[in-house]
DNA sequence: GATAATCTTGACTAATTTGCTTGGGAATGT
DNA sequence: ACATTCCCAAGCAAATTAGTCAAGATTATC
């Protein structure tokens, strides 16, 4: 289990492409521009991603990518393993083969823990972290109900439209 | 929140001195053998183990490093950040001067995850990873009551001195 | 006090990874 | 045809990792 920006660009990208979901093929210029990473970057996190189908892609004019399943099939661990993929194969592989006792049971230590990162990681899912976000901007806003909300209560206090309620 | 070998052998390292407790101070020397980590390398990360006081280390001749609190007392994501210590700033730091207000929610939701994961390793104390391991060993020795236990049934058959009995 | 063991610090370096650029393709809607 | 997009590979600068080397500071022990 690592955890870098590298991972972190792979799930922001994929967090961009669940909040477009619906528009249709979202395309990595737009996500480039939308979250300040380098066009070729994201087509080299892409491939890999695609590998995993964890995004579809349609090429041509008014093609790009969209998620390969449900956000609330995709989970944060597998974005961050599709990316990660390296043939590392830390030193003690496999665990049993170590110069002795020692050394092996310090490594299953580690192990242990990160297998319970990987497994924490893998119950989050890309929807689980929209929703969690929209619950807690909800909160903020019931416990800061003065603070200004700059581009979005200047509307309504312009007219009463009241067309945030639903948001 | 980062997660790379960097802050594998600082745990690593860790865990070696929490397996030693009691012994007195032990040296890098020693962990550097038993776990495979350069000397030197130890001592940069010590060096900001100590720090944040994680560890606390004795000079001279039969000196070396020990714990600075009881092994349920430190938590894995406190060993690594403190070898992390990166004056990163994600680009958009504070997440409130973004470009647009897209990009910043993005960027929330990463920031979001982080926090979750900060907030998980910081309730895992060294002293849980011991007991868990210690724990996951004897169900898999009830699980798997005929399989060889290399180095430990041996003895145990010899003789019937029991010494693994509290183990 | 001399000596050896050990921590402490800093400068330097090789190897690896990140993040990006460049330059070409291949597919496909218009 | 053409523009738009995905796809792919080579290469490269910057950062990080992991390590070396060298010089000290502290202290137990002889």
């Amino acid at each position: 289990m690592k955890l870098t920006t590298k991972g972190r660009y792979a799930v922001t990208a994929m967090l961009d492409l669940s909040l477009h979901y619906g528009e249709g093929p979202i395309t990595l210029a737009d996500i480039a521009q939308r979250q300040g990473i380098s066009l070729s970057y994201l087509e080299q996190l892409f491939s890999r991603l695609r590998k995993r189908s964890l995004v579809a892609s349609v090429r041509g004019p008014g093609g790009g990518y969209s998620l390969g399943r449900g956000a609330d099939e995709i989970f944060v661990g597998e974005v961050i393993s599709a990316v990660d993929e390296n043939i590392d194969t830390t030193r003690c592989n496999g665990a049993h083969n170590c110069q002795n006792n020692e050394r092996c049971l310090t490594h299953d230590l580690w192990s242990d823990l990160s297998n319970q990162i990987y497994g924490y990681l893998n119950k989050i899912s890309l929807q689980d972290l929209m929703d969690r976000q929209a619950v807690r901007e909800v909160a903020d806003r019931q416990d800061h109900p003065n603070q200004e909300q700059p581009g979005l209560d200047v509307s309504s206090l312009v007219d009463g439209s009241g067309d945030l309620a639903g948001a």
